[in-house]
Order: C-alpha cells, then sequence, then structure tokens
DNA sequence: AAGTGGTCTAGACCACCTG
DNA sequence: AGGTGGTCTAGACCACTTT
C-alpha cells in the first residue's frame, strides 16, 4: 500500500510540495510573502486595507489557518491592525527599532524583521579570565576563561548603545563564536541548538550617563539610557552568557507586552 | 430546515455548550482547567510533565488545535516548555517574587506579596473630557468622558513614582472606580471579570526628570527615571486604561523575564 | 442581508526523541 | 518502531460591521 491511498490528496493548489523547508512554518512564508507582496511594494498604503482573508487563501493557495497566522504575526510586529468585520489595515510604520523586550531576540534580528539594519563599531573582541562580578554573574570560578565582547551598535550611522558580552569558554569555544559572529552574540548562542537557551533574565534600570559611556555614545554626561544587565540561560538554568548594554531611547523604542497571570 | 441539518454534530463529548460565554476562547478555559486540575492543584510537580495532548484532547472533549492554543498560552506564561517528541515540562517558578515587569500586575499587588505595602498621596480624583494625546491613546473621540486618577505612590513613606491613570467613562462607571478604588486602577479593572482585562502593551523609557516631576518625588532635577506608558487591554484590544508612570529605580527592582520565540 | 473576521473541529502527514 | 509534538487543510458556525 501506498502512502497515497491514506487520505484525500493534500494541497491541490501548489505543486507537489517535495522541495519545501520544513522547518520554516508556512505561515510566516505567507506572512513575508503579504508584506513583500502588499505592504514594501507600496501596494496597499497605511490606513488601506489588505485583501480578505479569503482572497489570501486563494491568491498563495493555503487554508485560512494559515493566513490568519500570517495576519497574527504581521499583527503582532505591528505592521497591520486586524479587526472583526472590517478587515486588515496597514499601519503607518514608526521611525524608531521596536524592541519587544519580552522576547529573547537580538537587536539585529528586530531590525532585520522591519527591514533595517543596525551596525557594530570599535569592535573589540578577546578573551580574558574573568573574577569578581562578571565571575559571580556568570556563576563560575573566578579564573575561568571566556571570551569578551564590547562594541558600540550604531543605528543609520548613530551611535545607540554600548554593549558588553561575556560568554564562557566552556560554553561556546571562543573561535566558534568569533567566526560565526556578524554583530550579535545572542545570535551564535541561539543558532547552536545543542545549547538549548531558553530565556534570560532581565534587569531594567535607568540610569544617567557617566563621562566615559556618554563620549562613547557621542551624547552629554548626564543623559538618560537604558541599562539592562541580563543573564542567558539554558532550559537547565545555566547561565551561558552575561550580557550588559547601555541604550539611548532615542532611535530605539522599548516595548513590552505584560499578561495576566493565572496561576 | 433547521441548522442542525448543516453539518455534522459539533463537540459530543461535553455537555450542550448552552451557557458557554461564546466571547472567551475555549483555549483560555482549558488552559485553566489545566493550570487548575495539574499545577496549582501540585498533581504535577516542576520539573515533571503533563499529560499528552492527545490525552488532554480526550479529557477536556476539544480538539487538538485548541489544547495546543491552551499549551501555548500555557507556555507564554512561562509555566511550562513545550518540546516535540518529549511532551510539556512544568516550570520551576521564580524564587525571586518578580516585580516582573511581564507581568501584568498592579505595584499593591507585588508589594503585598513580599509584605510591604505602598501608599498613595496627593491623590487627585476628577472627571474629564479627553482630548489630543489621551484621546489617541484611549482610542476614543476627542471629547470623550473619562476617569482620571493622579498620585504619588510611596514605599515605606517614600515617594518612588508618580501615576496618572485615565479610564474611559463607557469602559467602567467613574462612580464605579471611585467606589472599588484603594491605590490601583489596575486592580478595580481585573477585578471585573467582565471587561475581559488580558494584557498591556508598555513603552519602556528612561527620562530625566523634569523640575516639576523631581519636586513631586523629592530628588535632584536631571535624577534618572523609569516611565512606563502603557496601554491596558481587553482580549479583544480594545483600551481600557492608559496609564503613566515616572518610578525612581531606587527603591524598586524591574526586571523582567526574555523568552525564546518559538513561533 | 451580505461580507468580514473569530473560533473550533476532525483528520492527515511530518519531524523529533526515545527505546 | 512507536509515541510525541509540529504543521496544515477543509469546512462549519458565530459575531461584528456595514449596506
Amino acid at each position: 500500500m501506498t502512502t497515497s491511498e491514506r487520505g484525500p490528496p493534500r494541497r491541490p493548489v501548489p505543486p507537489p510540495p517535495a522541495r519545501r523547508r520544513t522547518r520554516r512554518p508556512l505561515g510566516d512564508e505567507i506572512r513575508d510573502a503579504i508584506t513583500a507582496d502588499f505592504i514594501t511594494s507600496g501596494a496597499v498604503q497605511a490606513g488601506e486595507r489588505l485583501p480578505t482573508e479569503a482572497d489570501l487563501c486563494d491568491r498563495y493557495g493555503v487554508s485560512r489557518v494559515t493566513v490568519r497566522a500570517a495576519l497574527r504575526s504581521l499583527q503582532e510586529t505591528g505592521l497591520i491592525v486586524v479587526r472583526q468585520g472590517l478587515g486588515s489595515t496597514v499601519l503607518p510604520q514608526s521611525e524608531t527599532i521596536t524592541s519587544g523586550l519580552d522576547r529573547l531576540c537580538s537587536f539585529e534580528t528586530f531590525a532585520r524583521a522591519v527591514g533595517r539594519e543596525v551596525d557594530s563599531a570599535e569592535l573589540d573582541i578577546a578573551e580574558v579570565d574573568v573574577d569578581g562580578e562578571a565571575a559571580r554573574r556568570l556563576a563560575v570560578e573566578p579564573g575561568t576563561r571566556a571570551l569578551l565582547v564590547q562594541r558600540v551598535k550604531l543605528y543609520d550611522g548613530q551611535p545607540v548603545g554600548w554593549i558588553v558580552d561575556y560568554v564562557p569558554a566552556d560554553v561556546l569555544a571562543p573561535a566558534t563564536i568569533v567566526r560565526e559572529f556578524s554583530g550579535s552574540v545572542l545570535d551564535v548562542l541561539l543558532a547552536h541548538a545543542e545549547l538549548d537557551v531558553e530565556y534570560s533574565d532581565c534587569d531594567v534600570v535607568p540610569v544617567a550617563l557617566d563621562r566615559r559611556m556618554a563620549v562613547r555614545l557621542g551624547v552629554r554626561a548626564g543623559t538618560a539610557a537604558l541599562y539592562l544587565d541580563e543573564q542567558t540561560c539554558t532550559r537547565q538554568g545555566r547561565v551561558v552568557n552575561w550580557s550588559q548594554a547601555w541604550l539611548l531611547p532615542e532611535h530605539l523604542r522599548f516595548c513590552l507586552r505584560r499578561r495576566r497571570q493565572y496561576a
């Protein structure tokens, strides 16, 4: 017996799904297609409506559930608003990079999601023996080898933050990180599925920048900034990264969704 | 012809869904049931696994899609982690009574959880016609009636923040809010289950306090503070509250858990 | 009344993990 | 190999908004 006897034919519209990457949800591909076909193309301006869900189903040959997953994703990233009985309206885009603080996700990824780029400057990568505060925050013995990565983040050529990352050498080989680094230490860690990186605990502190940091970022001393002090952990609770970031709110927007707790 | 002829019988397992509130997703009810039946009951301890999705489908008489919606919600709030091929594991709850910015929870509730008290001072309650920025943030027509509540928050007698809340009169009668208010507008809204308050979207901005605000809080002008600008919403996305808070980090610690996104 | 999004179901097949 | 979660489909009915 062949598998083709076991049910009705699936997905009649697209060609045989042979080459589809199974690891990427179809909804994400549809989301990207809608973004390209209607939003970034300018076919639908801010304030105007996307085609109806039924139309999108026909156009892309997918089920309504899949189209709705795509639309939900677009709504979560703030590109559209969906109203019952009305349809999906494209929203005007913010000039700033919106960062969902509650998501363990690099600035690079956020920026790319909205079609912008961030760069690094004054990049300084070194291997060090951690002790004191760093050893405590990494939960390792003083003297443990670690990779230290420091840099300025640039947005449209403007300095927007200073970031310092430590990763113990026994978490991931420094050479590996350096080889795979393209702006974000977190992205390297997330890409290594075997590490099981799951969450970070992050302190959020408003600070007035001291003279040295202000010079780095090209602002006056005393400028208000957001200091994020973060321990990235595996599912088992092992610390794999201590990250400190001083960020200017000027070109960055930090937001988060606070959810009602039921437990 | 009756509607019952138009398709196969739906939901055979549960009793007639007569009294179900149609506005609450079934997935949310299943999520609450799972929480009560397995997690808060202690039937499944941290580190142990929930029943399989198929078992949960049978137990609650719902489809797998619905069970998965419930599990996704539990994962988003950090109660469980779901792994392909492994199942759903209950997570240990954070020891530190998180002043968790990611939880929709009043300062009063947080303080009570750690055995402290917060008080209000300079309380100012008024009915106003909102316009401009306030109307925009509340998503109402300019001129709409709303309740405005302003006050200083005190922690151990020390001023720690200035909070401003708007609630449109057609969300909840101003008299009702005033009657039930005991320090937190959010707590009043959460207590009204019929409002279906579910989440808030919160902007997090570091600011240097201006002279007026600094005087209110008894600090020097230019002191760094955290400005939280928040729209509290129902499950349907209706804004029920616009809240602004200027908070001193001195006596408060803001932290949050950033979670990896799998969707 | 018509059209749109909102929710839910039953079933199918795929990918991952563990024996 | 068997069981688990991951994804997707087609179809049905409900609720909201506009005509």
